[in-house]
DNA sequence: CCTCCACAGGAAGCGCAGGAGT
DNA sequence: ACTCCTGCGCTTCCTGTGGAGG
């Protein structure tokens, strides 16, 4: 009885006709066949990368570039060219470094490389020069080439320093059989100045620059992609030109153009059009900065969740200029009340450049001449989702 | 000119959970 | 079971500092 009913809502569910023929096109993960507008960029990776073939090892390559730019997406595509010319002889090993708890600090990017080869280590207890160890014996057990894509290394540098890279390009002279070849992703071009020189030089024996997009190259972007991704006429005119003129405002990024168009399509066929209109790319550019913020919200600590929650509450009471003392008094009463460990003023400092880097406050150092020198922060957000946040940090704390 | 505020943010080290070796 | 190790979040202690008020 149940099985059939469903059967049903299967049926009229795959018969109904929706905007999307393939949704899957739209998402991160995809690797389109044709990147427009980077064949320069593929070109020069292409060169630079093509000694893989032969079994030698390619120059390190550091890649920059603003989000959204297609620095990843590149890499990816070059990637899987080469592996099926070289019949799988070259692995790829992409690394995110700014998950916070997975690969946010030296032993766990560590970690997450050495699961690559199914070897888990503990979370905590080993030295990290044993797990520096373990995998040097992996990929020096076979001859092979390995690519070590290290994206958003510049969070990871930040927080840690670079001893990692050093570490790593040392490796690499000290491996016999097997070439490492490093390739790190950026989305800060100074970073790269103020490393260690020795890092410096051979990380980026090679450089290339991912320049944003304009709109109407965006717009090309979305244009191809949507013809996979879409039903025939399940655009509605001008959505495309949408979507990209508010990416390209957006330091042309061409992942918010997809989400954005994605979203859209998912809103109307939520509500039943069979076309998608302007209007819903209206709806889903608020849909997207919500839903981005609120992730980052829900992942952090219950400690960041305070900080942000007594910041929220000095910004309601009317404060204006609020600054780190401030908060701190106003999260030492909001620990109590929710039973949480009242942490340092050092702490809670750090925790707001945290929140800043996520990019939920914006906190900047100011010096009130005899009135000392703090930070002072503010929310960059709409009253409306100030209200969503509180209500849901308030549900979750208290 | 100097002073002095209210912190920023670096350095060191502590305690805890969890190894490895014996 | 014991010792001795580690990474990580956090505390403790610290020095540094831009500029308004004197």
């Amino acid at each position: 009885m149940t099985q059939i009913s469903l059967t049903d809502i299967f049926q009229g569910y795959t018969k109904r006709r929706g905007v999307f023929k393939n949704k899957n096109t739209l998402s991160i993960a995809f690797t389109p066949e044709n990147i427009p507008h980077r064949e320069d960029q593929i070109k020069q990776l292409g060169m630079i990368l093509a000694p893989l073939l032969g079994g030698e090892k390619p120059s390190n390559i550091f890649i920059y570039g603003k989000p959204g730019t297609g620095k990843s997406l590149c890499i990816k595509h070059i990637s899987e060219k080469i592996n099926e010319r070289a019949n799988g002889k070259v692995r790829t090993l992409y690394i995110n470094c700014k998950m916070r708890r997975v690969s946010d600090t030296e032993y766990r990017l560590l970690s997450q490389l050495l699961s690559f080869f199914d070897v888990e280590v503990p979370y905590t207890g080993l030295p990290t020069d044993s797990l520096y160890n373990k995998f040097f014996k992996l990929l020096d057990e076979k001859e092979q080439n390995v690519l070590l894509v290290l994206d958003e290394i510049d969070a990871l540098v930040k927080k840690v320093g670079d001893g990692i890279l050093y570490n790593l390009t040392r490796i690499n002279q000290e491996l016999e059989k097997t070439k490492l070849t490093i390739v790190g992703i950026s989305n800060n071009i100074s970073f790269i100045n103020d490393m260690d020189p020795r890092v410096k030089s051979s990380l980026s024996e090679e450089e290339v620059l991912f320049p944003p997009y304009n709109a109407s190259e965006i717009k090309d972007i979305l244009r191809e992609r949507s013809l996979l991704a879409f039903n025939e006429n399940a655009l509605s005119p001008g959505v495309l030109e949408k979507c990209s003129a508010l990416a390209a405002q957006e330091h042309g990024d061409a992942r918010k153009a997809l989400d954005l168009l994605r979203i859209a399509g998912e809103l109307a066929e939520r509500m039943g059009n069979e076309q998608v209109l302007k209007e819903h790319v209206d709806v889903a550019e608020k849909k997207l900065d919500r839903d981005k913020t609120m992730e980052i919200i829900k992942s952090q600590p219950k400690q960041s969740q305070c900080v942000l929650l007594s910041v929220i509450d000095l910004y309601k009471s009317g404060t204006k200029n609020i600054q780190t003392g401030d908060i701190y008094d106003v999260y030492t009463r909001m620990c109590k009340k929710a039973g949480v460990k009242v942490l340092t003023q050092r702490r809670v400092s750090d925790l707001i450049s945290e929140l800043d880097m996520f990019g939920i406050l914006n906190s900047k150092v100011i010096s009130k001449g005899r009135y000392g020198r703090t930070r002072e922060i503010r929310l960059s957000m709409s009253l409306d989702m100030i209200n969503k946040i509180e209500n849901f940090l308030k549900h979750v704390l208290i």
